[in-house]
DNA sequence: ATGATTTTGCAAACCATTCGCAAATTAGGG
DNA sequence: CCCTAATTTGCGAATGGTTTGCAAAATCAT
């Protein structure tokens, strides 16, 4: 059976994802770990994000730059405020969804099955 | 002042995404080009989805594996039906977002400025 | 502790995308 | 039309983020 061994890296990779809260790219976390002298390959950041994306335990966004950035979150259905100014990400839950999946049904002949969305904006400690 | 050519290779290009209404990486559509003949550089069709997609008149998206992928599409702010099964896209506008905006406001003292959404799910002509 | 199994680090390999530059194409005025 | 200036194309080489192979190190169960 598969792996789950409980490292010294992986942790380390973990506590940079939840203690920023923000979309981190595997360059930067490895940057960031450096500054603290814990040295994590780059190579294991890489699979370990890839590792907690597997989980659900972070999710991916691929950023303007066209690099992968990761950030810790909810592992049930919801969305993220991403705040333009300090980067903070929250989790949101979709109340909202339905209206729109009749709405889809109604003028689109469009069946509802899944759907993403990301939120940009000013967050409360930011304002 | 800049460009604006209105060259073959471009128009061919653009011919592809407007007839397929599906997201397509630049390696797609050059392949489709060679099946009928047209042979335009792989470099230009980078050039032109750049192109197009800086004009609004189409947009990206990132694929499972990690590709780019382009479809053409309305200029004004909308959302994007996928359909799981042929893969076309449907243009969607939003009218449930001000609830959503609210909801923000309240709850987590956010203050949206934008959003991205995309919706999956079976097509009218699939179902 | 001990051995089986998983991880790590390093450097090399990958591969989609970008770039440099000379040749080809386009737009427009004469 | 014809010519020139400006833009675009194609090619191959360079880029740069991400993946991979493999031997050494770390982890877990006994």
């Amino acid at each position: 059976m598969r792996a789950a061994y409980a490292t010294r890296p992986r942790e380390q990779v973990s506590a940079v994802l939840r203690r920023e809260k923000r979309y981190l790219s595997a360059a930067e976390i490895h940057a960031i770990l450096r500054k603290s002298r814990a040295n994590v390959s780059l190579s294991t950041v890489y699979r370990t994000l890839d590792l907690l994306a597997g989980k659900g335990e972070a999710s991916a966004r691929v950023d303007e730059r066209g690099e992968a950035t990761f950030v810790v979150c909810d592992q049930s259905h919801h969305h993220h405020a991403v705040c333009n100014t300090c980067g903070k990400v929250e989790d949101v839950s979709c109340e909202a969804i339905e209206s729109v999946a009749n709405a889809l049904r109604s003028h689109h002949g469009f069946k509802l099955a899944d759907h993403e969305m990301e939120f940009f904006g000013t967050c409360g400690a930011c304002r």
